[in-house]
RNA sequence: GGCCCAGUGGCGCAGUUGGUUAGCGCGUCGCCCUGUCACGGCGAAGGUCGCGGGUUCGAGUCCCGUCUGGGUCGCCA
């Protein structure tokens, strides 16, 4: 090593002895006579002192990050001068000998953590941005979940397996990335979105208990927690049942939490998905707030109000919210509309429980007499009101009920919140979602993925009432995000045909697609489940940052670019030429 | 694909109702400084105001288009 020291670990005891430490110029501090620099490496940094004569002249050349070797004797600082907002803040180091190991040109921003730097900036210069703490934290506390993951999972007897990344596109439902085959003119490798067929074929492989930090990519929009590749921890275990999965994914995440967020994680409740959508709207509901949505279709059943003579009717409350502005209320409905909704019905409760607001005019006495205590309301609240088809009206209360909770202040953000969501429903109607990503032609699809067993209950006859039949699946949703999610699998091929025939999936389709599954099936498969848990996602909220990109060394920003290598970018002719990218079929006539 | 926000020296921002010389902080460069730690002092350099078009006597500012980034809805186990 070049050096013998780390500088961020001088402490008062190393006074006294001679130290090489090599590092970046982090700060320089001139003062003609003596000079400062904060040396920095990845272990922190360390005030080391060079004086006068020739030391202090030499010093006086360095910049902001110059790579520099220094030898010098470890002091205790002056008394008065010390430092206590740093870990070497008792001692210095005075330098006798220096050596630049590598100068630095002028930086496109500084290297400097109480400086805020805009996120094109870092990403176009991500390696400066790690040496900054905070960034460089985020790796570590990444490394850390890798570690902890790995230990539990290995003291399960799980064994680490890699699976192919050029492959046969698996029908997660999302838009694959292709790769051209050279050798194979006209025919496309597809990155994985995810391990999901080769799990199950380790499964069948006999390995019983697999385990990968997998890297996965779909070619969808992009969002604050999405990028085009990211990572999971992706686990399958054989002969299981649901209880087993969970378990086991409950032991990763309560050792993640522990040791990572210092947060004790109790009893996991599990609530079915049925009541996640009735009571919250979404599958993925943030628990650390009470508020829930009261179902009024029976309640307005007769009524003469024309909005609310739908399907379904719901209302959530917001407490204190009659007080709001009429132009804040305005506002209500413009968040409405965004969401692709015609508006944001609303009822004001005055504080001497007489009902105010445009829709209050339009329901009859009995109506408003009961209103308030059918939704639990108080005097000085606002009930908002989401009438139409059940689905979409649901998932506008759940909107508005995390809205409300951020407006009023309902969250407490220090606060943990876990539920497993359980029982889905094992298909949705295509005519629900857009028809484009459905694998299949039918009127169903799978709602987790086309693999997911049906429960014990309805794997005889989900055939009888597919829109009611119950998957063997489970999420388990952190503060209102989804952290993970997985399945029972079907083992057997009959079954798996039989979902497939629900879909629309032919024999001879689903033996196009994925004959090679179906094949495995066919000796001796073993019962098996697994989860799936979204790293990327998991890393940002165990460090409490608003973006997955900040837990991902190098993310992508907005259109899939890099920043940093300018990826993607035109290929050659020669390269095109090769590749058979233009590579035309043969027409059948 | 829809909607919202932003784009001004290297970085972060300000710029009024359209008005003459586009400011501030940090950084950079030079000089000075023996106890600083986001050191300090003096001086200097550095800007096609994302791009294209339009309105106007005059556009960083208003209008149209476009690109890039961020957010969000659609989409996404």
């Amino acid at each position: 090593m070049l050096r013998t020291h780390e500088a961020g670990s001088l402490r008062a005891e190393h006074a006294g002895q001679s130290v090489t430490l090599t590092g970046w110029v982090a700060r320089r501090r001139d003062h003609g006579g003596v000079i400062f620099i904060d040396l920095r490496d990845a272990s922190g940094v360390a005030q080391v002192v060079f004086r006068e004569g020739e030391m202090a002249e030499r010093a006086h050349k360095l910049r902001a990050e110059f790579v520099i070797k220094v030898t010098g004797e470890v002091s205790k600082r002056p008394e008065g001068s010390e430092n206590p907002d740093l870990a070497t803040g008792a001692i210095e180091v005075y330098v006798s000998e220096l050596e630049v190991l590598n100068e630095a040109a002028p930086l496109p921003f500084q290297v400097d953590d109480h400086l805020e730097v805009g996120e094109e900036a870092r990403l176009k210069h991500r390696y400066l941005d790690l040496r900054r703490s905070g960034p460089a934290k985020a790796m570590r506390l990444r490394s850390e979940a890798n570690r902890i993951a790995r230990t539990v999972l290995h003291a399960e007897n799980f064994v680490e397996v890699e699976t192919p990344t050029l492959t046969r596109s698996t029908p997660e439902g999302a838009r694959d990335f292709l790769v051209p085959a050279r050798l194979r003119p006209g025919s496309w490798y597809a990155l994985p979105q995810s391990p999901q067929l080769f799990k199950q074929l380790l499964m069948v492989g006999g390995l019983e208990r697999y385990y990968q930090i997998a890297r996965c990519y779909r070619d969808e929009d992009f969002r604050a927690d999405r990028q085009p590749e990211f990572t999971q921890l992706d686990i399958e275990m054989s002969f299981v049942e649901q209880d087993d999965v969970i378990e086991l994914a409950e032991k990763v995440i309560k050792a993640l939490w522990k040791e990572l967020a210092d947060h004790e994680i109790g009893t996991i409740r599990r609530i079915p998905f049925a009541e996640a959508m009735a009571k919250y709207g979404t599958d993925k509901p943030d628990l650390r707030f009470d508020l829930e949505l009261t179902e009024l279709t029976e309640y307005f059943k007769d009524t003469t109000f024309r909005v609310f003579q739908a399907p379904y009717v719901g209302a959530v409350v917001m407490p204190g919210g009659a007080s709001q502005p009429r132009r804040t209320l305005d506002g209500w409905q413009e968040w409405a509309k965004q969401r692709g909704h015609k508006g944001l019905a609303y009822v004001l409760i005055g504080e001497d429980g007489t009902l105010g607001g445009p829709v209050a005019k339009n329901l009859t006495d009995a109506e408003r007499d009961g209103l308030a205590k059918a939704v639990g309301a108080n005097p000085g609240d606002c009930i908002f009101f989401a009438a139409g088809d059940r689905n979409g009206a649901r998932a506008l209360l759940g909107a508005a009920r995390n809205e409300i909770a951020q407006r009023v202040g309902l969250i407490d953000e220090n606060a943990w919140s876990f539920v497993w969501v359980v029982d889905a429903p094992l298909f949705e109607a295509v005519e629900n979602i857009g028809d484009d990503v459905a694998v299949g032609s039918g009127k169903w699809t799978a709602l987790h993925h086309a693999f997911t067993s049906p429960t014990p209950e309805w794997i005889d006859r989900f055939e009888e009432d597919p829109g009611n039949a119950l998957a063997y699946a489970y999420d388990i949703v952190c503060n209102g995000n989804e952290i993970g999610g997985g399945s029972i699998r079907i083992h057997r091929a009959d079954v798996q045909q039989r979902v497939f025939n629900i879909m629309g999936l032919t024999e001879e389709e689903a033996q196009e697609k994925f004959g090679f599954l179906l094949d495995a099936f066919k000796y001796g498969a073993p019962p098996h489940g697994g989860i799936a848990f979204g790293w990327d996602r998991i890393a940002m909220l165990i460090g409490g940052y608003d973006s997955i990109r900040e837990v991902i060394a190098f993310p992508k920003s907005g259109g899939g670019y890099d920043p940093l290598t300018a990826a993607p970018a035109p290929i050659t002719p020669q390269q095109r030429k090769e590749a058979g990218v233009d590579f035309k079929p043969e027409q059948k006539s």
